[in-house]
RNA sequence: GUGGGUGUAGUUCAAUGGUAGAGCACCGGAUUGUGAUUCCGGGCGUUGUGGGUUCGAGUCCCAUUACCCACCCCA
């Protein structure tokens, strides 16, 4: 055991994964670009009123999730939890939607933190990505944001599935909770103990139980879609047809819950397998309420979260593949100011390279090359030296030729287009 | 917060209650400049920690801790 180990659900990401994480972000950078998402970048920490307010004071993620702690000076703080609440403030703080019309299209990514007990798929400290929309009011936008969504999914290849929902508004949400507790409380006998606290604190979880799916158990469950009020549901309408249009694949899901208390009208979920039971990729939907509720004129507002520890588990594991490594070598101390210029000469270019400047010999060279998982090799021997040229071997093939030392440029388009080739 | 599983070398794993081992990895070498290979040499590690049972514990018992998985919850 070593003296000092990571924090209970803090991981470290170490290469070769780190290499798939930064190219992972890259991505997302450049496709929120294309989308024109611009980025948001809010602290890591914020007033825990701020959260208690934004998220729900009755939610689990308030309740018994959040990292917090005080100041020197006595101010209640926390680390995010998620992403939406600083972005709320940053929007209002800064009166973004007063300086220019919407909608405003913000992203952000970074980490998050919740106190919870890891397992595979959920950490204490994790990462998101998510997507913000403020001022526009239309189902058509949900749709273009969870077109969006799918676009990302399209891109890393992943297979997912896009669930939607409406879970109404403050106008018709109340009655559904009621007419559901009305369904169940006769049941009660018959669910399992969770279920029967939950009917009350959260009926809406209840048919998502895992132990026994009272979704299989009975048929004529209320689904919140029939219950949902005439704006509601005429919103839900054109949100259906606006992602046929965009011909996104989605499956309505009566049954999708979210969990952070904001969100209002369209909610929306994509599940993939990642291997373990967190299945949730990303999850999102309509929060009109947030802004003005946090303190800002009243805006309406969507958007969502993908977790990127499970975006990246369910990548494709060749969907990244690694960039072939080139080496340099001497044989002898001789052979060294060459071996400088060329590292200088290859650094401003995009290979990638590594020299060692102790000689070795050529077998020990080629070795140790091969133990690396390189590809490309340059050797300065006596004979090169003398004839002002390098070695090149190339150990996939076998092949190799000699170079003068000054043609830089033609070894690198070699080396480009090698890669190229692959 | 609740369950279950697992902790032995850098790593993956062995070891009927009787001296802690192997593969891989790593380092060095096998006549002078060509790589998977082969051969030789190189590891006393508080068996996660603390107690207990026993003549004797990696092995059995208790506690504790860490990790993993699941519940819960969520991205």
């Amino acid at each position: 055991m070593p003296l000092y180990t990571a924090v209970k659900g803090m991981n470290d990401i170490l290469p070769p994964v780190s290499l798939r994480w930064s190219r992972m972000e890259e991505d997302l950078r450049l496709l929120a670009a294309r989308l024109n998402y611009q980025e948001i970048r809010t602290p890591v920490v914020e007033s825990l009123e701020l959260f208690q307010r934004g998220l729900g004071e009755t939610s689990d993620v308030v309740q018994k999730e959040m990292y917090v702690f005080e100041d020197k000076n006595g101010n209640k703080l926390a680390l995010k939890p998620e992403g939406t609440a600083g972005v709320v403030r940053a929007f209002i703080e800064h009166s973004i939607g007063i300086e220019k019309p919407g909608p405003h299209k913000l992203f952000y990514i970074g980490p998050n933190f919740r106190y919870e007990k890891p397992q595979k798929g959920r950490y204490r400290q994790f990462h998101q990505f998510g997507l913000e929309i403020f001022g526009d009011p239309t189902p058509e936008m949900d749709a273009e944001l969870i077109y969006a969504a799918s676009l990302i999914l399209d891109h890393f290849k992943v297979k997912g599935e896009i669930r939607v929902n409406s879970i109404g508004c403050p106008a018709c949400r109340p009655a559904y909770r009621e007419t559901l507790v009305n369904y169940f409380r006769p049941k009660a006998e018959e669910l399992c103990g969770d279920c029967r606290r939950r009917i009350d604190i959260n009926p809406l979880r209840l048919i998502d139980c895992k132990a026994d799916s009272p979704r299989t158990r009975w048929n004529d469950i209320p689904v919140i879609t029939d219950h949902l009020c005439p704006q509601c549901a005429s919103d839900f309408d054109r949100l259906k047809k606006a992602l046929e249009i965009f011909h996104v694949p989605f499956v309505v899901d009566p049954f999708i819950v979210r969990g952070l208390d904001y969100y209002v009208k369209t909610a929306f979920e994509i599940t993939a397998d990642t291997g373990g039971t967190q299945n949730a990729i990303a999850g999102g939907g309509r929060y009109d309420n947030l802004v003005a509720e946090t303190g800002g004129d009243a805006t309406p507002a969507t958007g969502f979260a993908i977790g990127l520890e499970r975006l990246l588990s369910v990548v494709p594991q060749d969907f990244y593949g690694a960039q072939p490594l080139a080496m340099g070598f001497a044989l002898y101390d001789g052979g060294i100011p060459a071996l400088l210029h060329l590292t200088k000469h290859l650094s401003h270019h995009p290979v990638r390279y590594m020299a060692e400047y102790t000689p070795r010999k050529f077998k020990n060279a080629l070795q140790k090359a091969n133990k690396l998982g390189a590809r490309h090799i340059f050797i300065f021997g006596e004979d090169e030296v003398k004839n002002a040229q390098v070695l090149y071997k190339d150990l996939a093939t076998g092949d190799q030729q000699l170079f003068g030392q000054h043609e830089t440029m033609t070894i690198v388009s070699m080396l480009m287009e090698k890669e190229i080739e692959k």
